[in-house]
DNA sequence: GCCTTTATTTCGAGC
DNA sequence: GCTCGAAGTAAAGGC
């Protein structure tokens, strides 16, 4: 995680520094003095003023004044950044097609440019997530149920490699699937075919158990986990790792203690 | 307009930095790895991750990560900023009431802090966008209408006083309302107060007119309007001034020509 | 893929 | 103050 910035840059400079941010996959923000035009479902134009812009690696683009909550125009993820200096100006332009927008903002003054690295939450969060569920449930099995005890992970079956298998309490054979975030009826569906596979394994009449260990399923997949009989664990990646794209609906939080030394704003 | 910016501050400064930003009533942003609770109308709790916190002078609060259009978490203008250095982490909390809300994000690490200081074009904005919108009316009388003369600008009346007063192409008395930003029914009824003032000062029987000159006005305005025999010009200050915080609805924009020496971002 | 439903909707207008 | 309706709604879920 880093964060790099341009105080009062050249337009040139804050163009280098933009382009190689964009490179990079960087969270951007510019500040200064701006127009902004926007073309597409609507259009708008705003005269000069003082503006924060944010750029994303998604293709989102904010444009955020010093009042409200609501950006006073923006891009959707999806589009396309590009920044050039024209006219001696910098400007920044977030296209996107179907539909086609376009949001062009024009600085006279740029005050501030930042570029924030946020590589590394990105990489850990597409490949090392559901990797750290199956640490956890192989470290604490009574993540899954008490009494729980894994025997293997990755385990070949006819329907593809089961993540993690064992027994339960009473010694039945059980078939575990993870899933890193909210998860539909496909992955209710994934884990019925893997209980249907160690069922046409083991002898006839064995009881086989499935339980899909995710942060919080939908309401259908829900229905069809009860109609074949399977359970689902409300469990999430620890802290720390998928932290931080909030993928999963709100929790409770417990209400907190007094602040200090604290100052007001507004 | 300036902005100053803290690089991997201890959480002293950035507290320091904080509360002076608070002070002064500067946009804040906030990057660095945090996690992020929520308690109000619903409830919710984000593991450690990195994002950028934005901090609004109207007590506005934004928690971005770096996807998506929507902020992960917010808070609403109106709410209260406050920040504390505790338990080793630098907070900043965002509390409002009336739905009881609190937004709270804990620092274990903050990358970057800046403080964007707006204060010059809020100051123009406030005080000096309608006095534009006046001068432009006394240097262009014909934005009011053909052959208007202006005579005089806060002439005194029973009702208070009168924006600009003058005569018409046919030497009838006129009163002109400015507003720089939409309006609605208040404003119609003001006019209707000042006409009526000055038809009690004139001859019985004199025709006094009134204009509201205002960039829109709202249907119900333009029905009082129509039913006390008033007009509404479509005027805004010129470009520049009232600037900035998007106030009028969406209008059209010419198309642009293409970009060059541009860079790629998603 | 498109459609429907939800939202800490936000935001503005009317009353 | 509250209620009602629109939004460049955005985003998720279901089909």
């Amino acid at each position: 995680m880093t964060a790099t910035t341009l105080h009062d840059p050249a337009h040139r400079e804050a163009l280098w520094a933009l382009e190689s941010a964009f490179e990079r996959g960087d969270l951007v923000t510019l500040f200064g003095d701006c127009t902004v035009e926007y073309d597409g479902r609507a259009a708008s134009s705003l005269g000069p003023g003082a503006r924060l812009l944010v750029l994303k690696p998604d293709g989102a683009a904010l444009v955020h004044t010093d009042e409200g909550r609501t950006p006073v125009n923006w891009q959707p993820p999806g589009s396309e950044h590009r920044a050039a200096v024209r006219d001696g100006r910098l400007r920044v332009r977030s296209v996107r097609t179907s539909p086609a927008e376009t949001l062009d903002v024009r600085f006279s003054d740029v005050e501030q440019l930042a570029a924030y690295g946020v590589t590394g939450g990105r990489g850990v969060d597409v490949v090392g997530s559901e990797a750290d569920l199956k640490r956890r449930v192989l470290a604490e099995p009574e993540t899954v149920e008490p009494g729980f005890e894994p025997l293997a992970t990755e385990r070949e079956s006819e329907a593809g490699p089961i993540d993690v298998f064992g027994r339960d309490a009473e010694g039945r054979p059980l078939v575990v699937e993870l899933k890193r975030r909210r998860v539909g009826p496909d992955a209710a569906g994934q884990l019925a075919r893997y209980v249907a596979a160690i069922e046409r394994e083991m002898p006839d009449g064995t009881d086989v158990r499935g339980v899909l260990v995710a942060p919080s399923i939908t309401d259908r997949a829900a229905d069809l986990l009860a109609e074949d009989g399977l359970d689902h664990v409300a469990a999430a990646p620890p802290d720390g790792s998928a932290a931080g794209k909030g993928d999963d609906g709100p929790s409770p939080t417990a209400p907190d203690d007094d602040d200090d030394g604290a100052d007001r704003h507004s």
